[in-house]
Parts: structure tokens; sequence; C-alpha cells
DNA sequence: CATGTATTTAGAAATATTTCTAAATAGAAT
DNA sequence: ATTCTATTTAGAAATATTTCTAAATACATG
């Protein structure tokens, strides 16, 4: 764990775009690399670089990977940026 | 500007801290440098990193260059964070 | 068991990042 | 004007990231 992980994932363009794709609801690897044009190998690749930032879990089911938003981790990079933007701790609830 | 200029940005522990010194007032350049064992060539990097992200900006006084956290763009990626993350009800008509 | 489908792993190439040393710039003070 | 201090820029080396193709794994079904 630790931020390094989770921004350095967060930096990726087409990471980003699996995140949103992933709030809908699970999705196979095969279906996230549908939204693309990289290769499977690549959408793998990603993948396992967002399981790594605890982005993301993985359900197995038949033949199937299914994909989820974990979204504890975001939480945590809220507070942490939150603290930063000025030390109110309910700032983001606006 | 763009999210992955600042994720990346965010993904450097020594960037994080700068900016968490940022957080109690202005710095200088040395100043900054001051805390960490790179040079100060490293450190002039690291904060044109910052810069091009907006996350900081700079004063120059003297011979000095004052460096300031910019909040700004914290909170877009609070937004951005939010909406990901689904609970939070308004951060919509972007 | 053999074949097919979904996905990952290995290895390699291209590009990006991080760090250093040395040189350059900008301004202040002598 | 010369020198000192603060900081940046240039260039190079080491390491990391991203992508591909090809091969491997895992599981399901005929």
């Amino acid at each position: 764990m630790g931020f390094a992980e989770t921004f350095k994932a967060l930096s990726d363009p087409a990471r980003r775009q699996i995140l949103e794709l992933l709030k809908q609801g699970p999705l196979s690897a095969g279906d996230i690399g549908s939204h693309f044009e990289m290769t499977g190998a690549t959408i793998s690749y990603h993948l396992r670089i967002l399981k790594q930032a605890d982005l993301v879990f993985e359900t197995r089911e038949k033949n199937y990977i299914y994909y989820q938003l974990n979204t504890s981790v975001l939480e945590e990079v809220m507070l942490w940026l939150s603290k930063l933007k000025g030390g109110d701790p309910d700032a983001e609830s606006k």
C-alpha cells in the first residue's frame, strides 16, 4: 500500500477510465478491454497496477475474472488531500 | 493541467513532503532543500513538477524564490475522487 | 482427454522519470 | 564592476513505466 502506489496508479488516463467504468458495477477483464484500443495483455497490466494499489479487487467466477472498484483507498486519499488543503476535516462534504 | 500531471506530481514522496512543508506557509527553495538529502538541482526539479501541476506557485522576493501551496487543484482532485466514490450527492455539473 | 475461451506472464523495445555534476542566470552586497 | 548567494538549466546515467507479441495458465465444455 502507500500513497505513492495509489497516486501512480491514478496518474494513467486508461486506469482512471477503468475505475470510472467500474463505478457502474463489476466487469470482466475482457469487458474492460473492449472499451480500449489496447491488447488484453496491456489491460491486464493496468489491472494489476490498480489491484496492487488496492483500488480494485477481483472475484473469480467460472471462466471469468470480475473486477470491482474498492472505495476505501479513495477515502484515505481524500482525507490526506483534505488535511493538506487546510486542516478542515469535513471540507469535502461542502 | 490535467489529472495525469496532478497525480503524477503527487506520486513522489519527496514532492508530497514538500507540499506538507508548504502547508505551514511559504518557503524558499533553499529552505525546502534543507529538509532533504537531495541536491538543490533535484529540489528544483521537483518544484518544477509541482509548479507545472499547479500544486504550488512561486513569488520572487529579493534573492529568493518563495513557494506556496495552491489548494485549488486539490479541490478538483477531491471532487473527482468524490464522484468516483459515488456516495457524495453534490459534485455534479462539471 | 482435447479443444476453446479468458486472462495472465515473460521478454523486449520505446519512452519517461529521477538523480547527479557542472555550468548558467539573477539579484544583492561589497 | 566584481563577487557572493540562491536557484535553475543542461546533459548524462540509472531506473521505471508502458506497450507489444508470443507463450503459458486456468477453467469449461464437447
